[in-house]
DNA sequence: ATGAAAGCGCTAACAC
DNA sequence: GTGTTAGCGCTTTCAT
């Protein structure tokens, strides 16, 4: 910046304002900067910008594995959100590492303005402990006591209304494949089977560990056959995505034999065969929320009213009347 | 910091010392400085260190879409071997703005130590011109002439080998679902259909434009069920899954009536039904080795020997004899 | 072993 | 309108 300030024959201060574009700045004073900036090929240091501003103008998000495709739709619509006002995003995924989630979070907040965190299986407590020396932080899927921007699928819901579907094609053995237990949207999913038990006696709902990924619900193919429920709920897309792969391999026909239903919608869920029933997540939405929440706690005010967003059910080809 | 130092009653260049273990600092006082942190929790800032340091040991990551679970694990496998030498990636992705790509990579370059582009489809002019402002940088799956680190799948070699397991099969008729025009790993995959073509009079292989997407694979299914051929190169993996959806869907029977292949070897490839014959690419292999160069080009090295990965056939049951 | 002070590259009063 | 100057929070000589 000396040297271009030098090549232009003007201060510091004068180029810098020609770089922020400040009105205050003659026309041709102006010109010969751009010119020198063009001509040396200077680019501004973000980082000293940063220090200066203390400010960097950039989203940090913290995820478990972005392979998942919802988790990499949460982030890549919090990129798309932010992007419209001018933010980028720092991602970082902690994958197996559930023990360094906090660390990697604190660090990646430093770098950055604000965070939001995608931690659906850390501790509480630690969550609690970590959320005030993050701020402004928000957090998905979880509730935080009013400690941070939060903004959570109703998976209770979801569930119900998946129920709903499988009881009005006559569905009354149904099974639950359950995600990993420690995971906050699992046990939402659970109370949602809860109420749905509540509200209709003659219906039986069996619930089956099984996990979160393609090679979980692979695996619990054959278990699930001998269950004799006819209609499934896998955890996530996912899972009923695995799940459905072997059933298929092993001449079992869904959904003439097995109803498969997943949750979130993800791309593939169109495109299998058959096409998956499933519950359709506002994931834009949802990020655009996220947000527009966070970015009034960077400009200082308080946004912590939980945003819930609601999915739809979206009927494919996976579910069928009871054999 | 200041605070820090008067807290503990010692100076700056002290509590510097204590946070970054300096070995000359003693054993009593580096005692009471950790207690004033800790009491305090103060955490350095990140950016200030970065601009002292001129380091901020960060790599950047440029990628077009992340939900295309190739890129993602190409970025993934990235932040695990840079996470060994104790760097955080800072990714970008540039979705549909291809425009974009270049300033986007020059704003990431600005905040990172050195930065890894994946653009199959920027203008090879464009690039050139962009990768002596980005040094150290590396690019995936381009040729530079020498003006970055380099690491690239073998697609011609892949193709070969598709072609030759098809051949195998009896298939002497086959058609390739080619991917974006302007892609250069799609120029590559041509260019080994060629080689396969003139190896092999008896063959005959089509073209099809198709896309990279699922959806473009399943638009396409119509035409290639008309097209007569009896073997089908899709351009990847979620080609060829998308065009298995609405072949199953339609009653075409994979690979009974059709074999259909792959390439990437995506997570689910493993379990669609049938499970797909593809190519697996070992991307952390190559992620570990661009990481290498990369880090020896960091340390003032020049690494431009470019490293090309060969793929491997994984035979599944998307592929037969032909009927 | 510890402190004082300069400097990393930028911005923002404040002066002219 | 433009230059001067003081800092942003840290590291690192150079003294002591």
């Amino acid at each position: 910046m000396k040297e271009i300030a030098e090549h232009a024959g003007v201060s510091k201060a004068t180029v810098s304002r020609v770089i922020n574009a400040s009105p205050t700045v003659g026309r041709e004073i102006a010109d010969t900067v751009r010119a020198s900036i063009a001509e040396l090929g200077y680019r501004p240091s973000l980082t000293a910008r940063s220090l200066s501003l203390g400010v960097s103008r950039t989203l940090g998000v913290v995820a478990p594995d972005l392979s998942n495709p919802m988790f990499h739709r949460v982030f890549s619509s919090l990129q798309r959100a932010a992007a419209g006002s001018g933010y980028r995003v720092l991602v970082a995924e902690t994958l197996e590492d559930a023990s360094l989630e906090s660390s990697t979070a604190i660090d990646i907040r430093n770098r950055t303005d604000a965070i939001v965190l995608v931690a659906p299986r850390m501790d509480r407590l630690e969550m609690l402990e970590l959320l005030p020396t993050l701020q402004p932080v928000a957090v998905v899927n979880r509730t935080t006591g009013g400690q941070a921007v939060v903004a959570r699928v109703d998976y209770a819901q979801g569930v119900v209304d998946l129920v709903a579907h499988l009881r009005e094609l006559g569905h009354r053995r149904l099974l639950f494949l359950s995600g990993p237990e420690s995971s906050r949207s699992n046990q939402e999913r659970l109370a949602g089977l809860e109420s749905a038990r509540a509200a209709d006696p003659d219906l039986r709902i069996d619930v089956m560990p099984c996990g979160h990924g393609f090679d979980d619900g692979y695996r619990c193919a054959d278990s699930v056959r001998t269950h004799g429920a006819t209609g499934v709920i896998a955890f996530n897309d996912v899972v009923a995505l695995g799940l459905m792969g072997k059933l298929l391999e092993d001449g079992v026909s869904v959904p003439r034999d097995l109803s498969v239903v997943g949750f979130d919608d993800i791309a593939f869920a169109r495109y299998s065969a058959p096409p998956l029933t499933t519950m359709a997540v506002d994931l834009q939405g949802l990020a655009d929320a996220l947000w527009g929440d966070l970015l009034a706690e960077i400009d200082g005010e308080q946004r912590r009213e939980p945003r819930l967003v609601a999915p739809s059910l979206v009927i494919r080809g996976s579910t069928a009347p009871r054999p």
